[in-house]
DNA sequence: CCAAAAGTGTTCGTACTACACCCATGC
DNA sequence: GCATGGGTGTAGTACGAACACTTTTGG
């Protein structure tokens, strides 16, 4: 037991984790196995540890309940409403997350009931104040795709110019010109050609591209 | 005396109050009167009661212990590096604030022995890690310069077109072009003329000019 | 009449927009 | 040879950057 003069609230992170997958922005969810909210969907997260940093308490909970490493990972806002868990004060540390589709290797664990990839269409009701999480994950990923590099981290090592257009439409919901999409990325200077090419049905086979410095997320203009 | 079943940190909030006055960007700090670091100059900033939520706790320290009322205030960070603090775990939500020059009016209170508005070249060395804080909040404001207009949260009810462009080369400093700064602020259409004028000395009389919505930052571009 | 800040337009370059056809391949 | 997605250039426009002189006032 831990006693303290003033009271104290609990502390927790939960995870935001985007991809894409079959042309659609997915979010992953697990299913809680505990309450409050049991059976719920939710995003995935828990209880910041003693003497772990808020950053390192996220990416160790995305560890163990889906088995996802290697994520780019940024702060996104800090919940704090005092009736937002019925059990006691919560102040949650909410972080936003992106993983390439080829790295994806889920698996449900201790708290989780079952893990899932949900398209953003089809998102069930979710625990807590989540919805409202989701909600200002998915503006932030908008936003950041017009002044950042940060859609780079959802592709995979090697990858056409039309898939990369792909994940901007998809994520905009916006058609985007094919010429000026090709000028502007290149200008960006921040891919290259691999020198491979890739050849997928009865076209003309594409080249694949590279992201040069793969971890990095730029402010560009 | 407060029992929980697994350790909980303690919440502050600490907030990064800025004004602009005698053509210097400066920031609120107060000394304080308690240990740890008891004498030294930090941030305004103090525990989240158990029913209260983040915004409004950041309200309330900044009222307690400056008398500063009626600002601009927006979610800035989470700090929880598990070492900030020496007594024990304190996770603390930093809060980033403006206000006119024309509404200020400091006291200082409880918690602090003194309260002053320190110029951003001549800010002490800090409590904690809130020198890191300041310059995080310092780089926000001046990213918030370009794409929002935040900048109008500075001034008073009326001023001249001079001393808001005054306010941006002070923030970003930087010169700006005084034909193409008026061009630029006026095709906002968020200030507007309030028909009077200021003379202010041997030359010509300013044009006033008002925002129209004082109270609200909106993006642009 | 002199000093000091207010006020005002035009030109240039650049970066975004719109838009249509040929290329390489598999079947 | 035809269907499919890959790949390419140019012209028009809009926006930001550079730049200098006249106006109005107080002393």
């Amino acid at each position: 037991m831990y006693t303290y003069e003033y009271p104290h609230p609990a502390v927790t992170t939960d995870i935001v984790i985007f991809t894409l997958r079959d042309q659609q922005l997915k979010l992953l969810l697990i299913k809680r196995r505990c309450e409050p909210f049991k059976g719920s969907w939710a995003l995935p997260g828990g209880f910041v540890h003693l003497n772990e940093a808020l950053e390192i308490a996220a990416k160790r909970e995305l560890e163990e309940e889906t088995g996802v490493t290697d994520v780019y990972l940024e702060q996104l806002f800090t919940y704090g409403n005092p009736d937002r868990d019925p059990r006691e004060r919560v102040i949650t540390v909410a972080y936003f997350a992106l993983i390439a589709s080829d790295k994806i290797e889920v698996r449900a664990a201790t708290d989780a009931e079952a893990v899932g990839w949900f398209a953003m269409d089809e998102i069930p009701n979710l625990a807590f104040d989540h919805q409202t999480i989701v909600e200002t994950a998915r503006q932030r990923l908008s936003a950041k795709l017009d002044y950042s590099t940060i859609a780079f981290q959802f592709m995979p090592e090697q990858f056409t110019l039309s898939a990369l257009q792909d994940v901007y439409e998809t994520i905009l919901q916006a058609e985007v010109d094919k010429r000026n999409f090709r000028k502007w990325v290149l200008a960006l200077e921040r891919i290259e050609e691999t020198g491979e090419m890739q050849s997928s049905g009865a076209h003309r086979p594409a080249k694949l591209y590279r992201v040069k410095e793969p971890g990095k997320v730029e402010i560009i203009k």
